[in-house]
RNA sequence: GGGCGCAUAGCUCAGCUGGGAGAGCACCUGCCUUACAAGCAGGGGGUCACAGGUUCGAGCCCUGUUGCGCCCACCA
């Protein structure tokens, strides 16, 4: 080692430089390996549509931080990466697009149409896969996918063939969710619910035979139009009697029958529901079980249809007015009352869905979410945190069949033939040359498309080449771990889960981790329309990736929603800073030095001790990870070399390092050299870059940090007794800057320093620590003595177990003051002395609290008892001494 | 209507299986000490929401209460 770093590091620079070797040098790929542990995770497809957001970065910084930490703990760590067409938002961009050079979807029809989409995938796609690299995620970029890559697209069509094979996928008229906006059927997990305040309308209905009314209430009068019955609960007696009775459907004038369901609920209301079967899910059902007429009386842009009479071709909210006016002037309304409702709102584009009868393509659900429930009962699969199991739970067992047809070009075409001749539908891999019922040869394909989350649901898989029978398939599968938001369990997770045990035969990832949404400052959410979204890139370009995921991890806990502070990754920059000057300054040191061989035997004290608080962090960090306990380990890394490493042994060794006639000079190098590198080796997963760009100066040996091994507790490592010793130094030298900063003594100004101890082994300790004491609590001289004679008896002092220490501070010292002082600290040894007593004089405490925390506190009660005696000697010495002087 | 989460220092949050309350930022004091002022040393500040209970011992476990947030659900 002969050169240094540079004087400031810049990540803009090192960051881009580092990445390309990295992919250059292909550290990131994975090959099969029969002779390696796989550990694999698959990537969230982001969505070809997308830029990357905080979202991303956290989700990606954590699969990132994992699979770098398994790569170095010598898994062959596979991280699959890849994109999603994301029908919908994909297409809306399209045809926005094309709106603006005055095209339409229709115009160009459907082959035009799918031309500009590939080329606008093949243009944007990969921006947000660039944008991730910049985030440092080791992806095996080799390996990308697609979800309509040819390979995940024969799988999307086995699956498809496969389900309806066995009966699970069926077409069905039934009641689906549809936006008008988007024209197009979207499934239940896609549908928000908000609470809208709007209208609750009371209107009655004549009874046919002219004996009266009958008074319901609705939130949606215009579906009145579609009404084909009026129900009541068969056990209401208000209404027993009106049963079978007819009513006359004001502004229609049809005649609807009013007829008695358990669905009805008496007390809501007036206990009366009109049932529209085409337009609520609820009045399908009772529509069923009453074998009702089903009037459809709306177009697909939301408008009214020829069903609504006066009011066809009119906007559903202006029909709305009209109706309820009409009914007004008619009689028929008897108030409007105020009303908040749940309203269902598409989640894309915030248009309200209109529940409409179609004729769409269905997953049943039931006999696929019985083992993926079980999955999570019997433990193959697990959240972290555990709580979301339970939403998991809540959800498949309460599902309903999903609806995967889609009115859009943009996806996995839907593989059913129709026969023009005899309505015959052909389910096939490749469009049939003829029906296979009557010959005939006129077949057109079924022009919906799959929801997007049906070729998502099998990514897992997919992306490792099945259906066919890979070997990456069977190494890499199932997956290790999932990382992905809460908000997304419904759609992808549940999903993959019963994909994968379906077609697979296991789960498709053991381990589901879960984090929250990064919010703003203010705990809102990041959104384009609130303007209030952090740029993950421009917090990269100004402070580093590494500032940002060290940012992104810190300070949380699975699961929960953070706060994006810039204060905060500034001090995550900070951090970086420290990690480079530290690295600086011991490659400083080794300037002059060849070569640095050193055993464990020449090591003093000090070294020992930070070797054996490196061990115990590389275990304890170690765990924490196999927890998924991120947030924690980060921390105790930050603690560990700023605190421990920098302020307390940089600072300790300088001595040794600055004089080169220091026989332990060498020591001190190698332990700074040691420590540095596996502290580096530790950070790395958060902080690939900084690691890696000082590392690789460091070591000739190596070219990467990345593939380097991941520290493990070595038992030679591990020196209580000097881990001890050092403590007690730190204490010491912190008690003697506490004196000086409450006296308020410069550092310029030097003093002499005595120790006084009875204890042999406590001398020898501060003898050993001489080189470092005398420098770090700013001593002129140490002396260490047996007893206080010949010490000036207004020396302010300080107690440590087993020592008092003394510095004469004759001029500066006010005796009164330091009276005071120890009084003060007197008093706090007694509580602290009565509260030990207490739990020692407990019984139940000695009887059954574990030996270790009763043999602890034992300790504590000595230490104090010692310290106690130390104060009080030290207290009487002054007070007589003022006495005599006065 | 059901389920879940949160309530800890001025702010934002950690606190792992119960064993003497922590961090970052902010604030106050003193330092440009030859790695780092993006720094160093020191300091103030908390009946861990409230009320019960279990326990030798509770921020942590149990019950209830209050406030905030989220998710699910077909009261028209």
């Amino acid at each position: 080692m002969k050169k240094n770093l540079e004087k400031v590091y810049d990540p803009s620079v090192v960051e881009d430089r580092l990445y390309k070797k990295w992919l250059d040098k292909k550290y990131f790929h994975a090959e099969v390996d029969y002779s390696k542990k796989p550990f694999t995770i698959v990537i969230p497809p982001p969505n070809i549509t997308g830029t990357l957001h905080m979202g991303h970065a956290l989700d990606n910084t954590l699969q990132d931080i994992l699979i770098r930490w398994k790569r170095m703990q010598g898994y062959n760590a596979l991280w699959m990466p890849g994109t999603d067409h994301a029908s919908i938002a994909t297409e809306v961009k399209i045809v926005q697009k094309m709106a603006e050079e005055g095209l339409t979807k229709e115009a160009i029809g459907r082959e035009g149409f799918l031309k500009r989409a590939w080329k606008w995938k093949e243009e944007y796609g990969g921006t947000i896969l660039n944008q991730l690299q910049k985030l440092g995620s080791s992806c095996d970029w080799d390996r990308e996918r697609f979800t309509m890559d040819e390979g995940l697209s024969r799988a999307v069509l086995e699956v498809f063939i496969r389900l309806y094979e066995k009966g699970w996928i069926y077409r069905g008229a039934k009641i689906i969710n549809w936006c008008p906006e988007c024209q197009t059927t979207i499934s239940d997990a896609e549908v928000e619910h908000e609470e809208k305040s709007g209208h609750f309308w009371h209107i009655r209905y004549p009874l046919k035979d002219g004996s009266g009314y009958i008074q319901i209430a609705t939130t949606r009068p215009e579906t009145m139009l579609g009404d084909t019955a009026v129900a009541v609960h068969p056990e209401d007696e208000r209404y027993k009697d009106l049963i079978g009775k007819t009513v006359i459907l004001p502004l229609v004038n049809r005649e609807i029958p009013i007829i008695a369901d358990e669905y009805v609920d008496k007390e809501f209301g007036t206990g009366v529901v009109k049932i529209t079967p085409a337009h609520d899910p609820n009045d399908f059902e009772v529509g069923l079980r009453h074998k009702l007429p089903q009037i459809n009386i709306l177009n697909d842009d939301g408008s009214l249809n020829e069903e609504a009479g006066k009011y066809a071709g009119m906007d559903r909210y202006e029909a709305r007015k009209l109706i309820v006016n009409d009914l007004k002037e008619q009689g028929f309304l008897v108030q409007i009352e105020d009303h908040l409702h749940n309203v269902g709102l598409h989640d894309r584009c915030n248009t309200v869905i209109e529940p409409m009868i179609k004729m769409q393509w269905f997953v049943k659900m039931e006999d696929l979410a019985k083992p993926a429930i079980e999955a999570l009962k019997n433990g193959d699969l697990r959240f972290v945190p555990e709580r979301f199991g339970k939403v998991y739970l809540n959800w498949l067992e309460n599902i309903r069949d999903w609806c995967i047809s889609r009115q859009l070009w943009w996806g996995h075409r839907i593989p059913a033939y129709y026969c023009d001749n005899c309505d015959h539908v052909e389910i096939s891999r490749e469009a049939p040359k003829a029906c296979s019922k009557c010959g005939g040869t006129s077949l057109k394909q079924d022009e919906d498309t799959l929801d997007t989350w049906f070729s998502s649901a099998l990514w897992p898989f997919s992306t490792l080449g099945w259906p066919d029978k890979t070997e990456e398939l069977d190494y890499f599968y199932p997956t290790d771990v999932l990382v992905t938001g809460y908000d997304i369990i419904f759609f992808w997770v549940v999903r993959m889960v019963f994909s994968g045990l379906e077609q697979m035969g296991e789960v498709p990832f053991k381990d589901v981790l879960i984090h929250g949404l990064v919010r703003d400052s203010q705990g809102r959410k990041m959104s384009k329309s609130l303007g209030n979204g952090v740029d993950p890139l421009e917090i990269i370009e100004k402070y580093g990736a590494d500032a940002l995921r060290l940012t992104l991890v810190t300070g949380n806990a699975p699961g929960n929603d953070m706060r994006f502070y810039y204060e905060r990754v500034e001090a995550s920059r900070n951090f970086a800073n420290k990690i480079w000057n530290a690295a600086r300054f011991i490659l400083m040191n080794f300037e002059d030095e060849e070569e640095v061989n050193v055993e464990l035997n020449d090591l003093v004290a000090a070294d020992r001790w930070i070797l054996s608080k490196l061990n115990t962090l590389a275990k304890e960090v170690t765990e924490n990870m196999d927890k998924y306990e991120l947030g924690v380990a980060v921390s105790k890394l930050y603690d560990f070399f700023w605190e421990e490493f920098c302020d307390w042994y940089i600072e300790m060794v300088k001595p040794r390092l600055y004089n080169k006639e220091d026989k332990t000079r060498k020591a001190a190098l190698w332990t700074l050299k040691t420590v540095l590198i596996n502290a580096l080796k530790l950070l790395h997963p958060y902080m690939p870059f900084i690691t890696e760009e000082i590392f690789t100066f460091i070591q000739d040996e190596e070219e990467t940090i990345m593939l380097s091994v991941w520290p493990t507790y070595k038992e030679e490592w591990n020196f209580s007794a000097e881990e001890n010793e050092i403590e007690l130094m730190k204490q010491a030298i912190r008690n003697i800057r506490n004196l000086r900063a409450e006296m308020n003594v410069p550092p310029s100004k030097k003093a002499k320093i005595y120790v006084v101890s009875n204890e042999y082994n406590v001398r020898d300790i501060f003898n050993r620590g001489k080189t470092f004491f005398s420098s770090l609590a700013y001593a002129s001289e140490l002396v260490i003595r047996e007893d206080k004679s010949g010490i000036d008896d207004d020396a302010v002092s300080t107690v440590i177990p087993g020592a008092t220490i003394f510095i004469p501070f004759a001029d500066l010292v006010d005796i009164s003051k330091e009276i005071e002082r120890l009084e003060n600290e007197k008093k706090h040894l007694e509580q602290e002395i009565e509260r030990v007593n207490k739990k020692l004089n407990n019984k139940g405490f000695v009887e059954k609290a574990p030996q270790k925390v009763v043999e602890e506190e034992r300790q504590k009660g000595i230490k104090y008892e010692t310290m106690y005696k130390q104060v009080n000697e030290r207290l009487e010495a002054l007070l007589s001494s003022k006495k005599q002087d006065s």
